[in-house]
RNA sequence: CGGGGUGUGGCGCAGUUGGCUAGCGCGCCGCGUUUGGGACGCGGAGGCCGGAGGUUCAAGUCCUCUCACCCCGACCA
């Protein structure tokens, strides 16, 4: 894509309202904008790098067996007064609104209610199990409080997956082969070395002691871990006693205590959700059983705030090649005819052949294309100029680091291929 | 919801103990000169100072109420 054509307006300040390193970053890199307290809306890089996770979500989700659908945002009451979740006393979080007739909706904070109400349609038999279905879906969440940019907004974009099985050994089966997904889609959005399954609460509804977490190390992170780096697992501060990491085969004396961000959550139900909603299936044998119930949440908007936080510098943004919106800038420096026309075709080159290049076409001052090319984070970054002609080709230069190569059209376009999982 | 802070052109800010046509930088428009790390000159456009009420000869500045945003706490399935 021309930059000349491309919906988007850096700053070179940040905007006063916003204190997080990731949405001062974001805005000022022109990747989101700002409505209301927690309301983000996504602007066209944005956008791209939500798709880019979602992206690597889906590939590994679908692999494991999982099955994309959409659920709605409007939700009915009677589904979430049989689990006892309507009332705002019990879920403080809950937008509510009225039909004209003046019956009460509920605007989506979760899906677990309406997907496991709806699978009562399709689940009648042991042959109908199990069942992966899951979404990338918006939640809107009355927090009581906003806070660090897109890490805890009121609208935000989550996958979730639910998974029906037939008995508490098939559940555990997915379970754990979920934890192994989970991990390999953070490493490869370039979190791997640092997020750690974390023994978690399992909540009140959950009908489990404990869920799963996965922890991203990071100095603002708002959760607080105990981490033993050598075993990649850790507990959640909240559950941590020294009597828990013994029992779980810690060694509490080589726990590390660490700031972290969660970026993941799995929770096993049990049945009592399904009983609640009367989720049954016929066993062989005849009998009614209810299904067993987990849940597996990733915050995709979250997780772009923890990427950004995790790899930005001084000079801004800086995209692993996975989720980065363009994998190259390629910047033309000076306005001589012979540079216009090589970045041109240069352009076009890359293009067929099929690298994501952001091509800086603009009558702008060279400096003004690097900090740009260095605020969006946009992993390799290649200039067409005299000086670079005259040494037979184009400067190619990756964003994290800081020596600078002359290469030509061919070798540039094969580096720029061969590097795409880099 | 408790505590603290901030609201002044699109963005970032300044504005004395109340005082006359509300400034500065960036950005924007026009012309010209520039072109390897966010250029420069000249000329422009753009603001009822978050909102409402009050005190005063006079309010961006003082008082009351209110709204929004940020931070800390509580909360976070």
């Amino acid at each position: 894509m021309k930059r000349s054509e491309l919906f988007i307006k850096t700053r070179r300040e940040a905007p006063a309202d916003e204190e997080s390193k990731n949405a001062q970053l974001l805005i000022r890199a022109g990747f989101i904008h700002k409505d209301a307290a927690g309301v983000y809306a996504l602007l066209p890089l944005g956008l791209k790098v939500v798709e880019n996770i979602k992206k690597v979500i889906r590939d590994e989700v679908n692999n494991a067996g999982g099955n994309e659908l959409l659920m709605t945002s409007l939700q009915r009451k009677e589904l979430w007064q049989h689990t006892d979740r309507w009332d705002d006393k019990k879920v403080d979080i809950w937008f509510k609104s009225r039909l004209q007739s003046g019956q009460e909706v509920g605007l989506a904070w979760s899906h677990e209610e309406p997907i496991t109400d709806m699978m009562r349609e399709f689940i009648a038999s042991y042959r109908d199990l199990p069942a992966y279905v899951y979404q990338f879906q918006t939640k809107l969440r009355n927090e009581l409080r906003a806070k660090s940019g897109i890490m805890r907004a009121r609208e935000f974009i989550m996958k979730d997956l639910y998974s029906y099985s037939r008995t508490e050994e098939e559940h555990q089966k997915f379970y754990e082969a979920m934890k192994e997904i989970y991990l390999r889609i953070f490493d490869q959005v370039g979190l791997g070395d640092s997020t750690f399954e974390t023994m978690a609460a399992g909540g009140p509804f959950t009908g489990s002691s404990f869920s799963h977490e996965f922890q991203t190390v990071t100095e603002n992170g708002e959760d607080t871990i105990y981490l033993d780096r050598d075993r990649k697992k850790a507990i959640n501060e909240e559950i941590y006693t020294e009597e828990l990491a013994k029992n779980s085969g810690f060694d509490p004396g080589r726990m590390e205590k660490v700031q972290a961000s969660e970026v993941g959550n799995i929770f096993s139900f049990g049945n009592h959700k399904s009983e609640q909603l009367g989720l049954f299936f016929s066993e062989e044998d005849g009998s009614q059983k209810p299904v067993v119930l987990g849940s597996y949440g990733i915050g995709v908007t979250r997780l772009m705030g923890v990427i950004t936080e995790h790899f930005a510098d001084e000079k801004g943004l800086a995209w692993p090649q996975s989720v980065a919106p363009f994998k190259v800038y390629l910047a033309s420096v000076g306005e001589e005819e012979q540079v216009r026309r090589a970045a041109g075709n240069l352009y076009d080159q890359l293009t067929d052949k099929g690298v994501a290049v952001l091509y800086d076409d603009r009558d702008a001052r060279p400096g003004e294309k690097f900090a740009d090319a260095d605020l969006m984070g946009i992993p390799y970054r290649v200039v067409v100029s005299a000086k670079s002609l005259e040494a037979g080709g184009s400067e190619l230069k990756k964003r994290t680091a800081t020596d600078i190569i002359i290469v030509d059209d061919n070798q540039l376009a094969e580096s720029l291929t061969s590097s795409l999982h880099e």
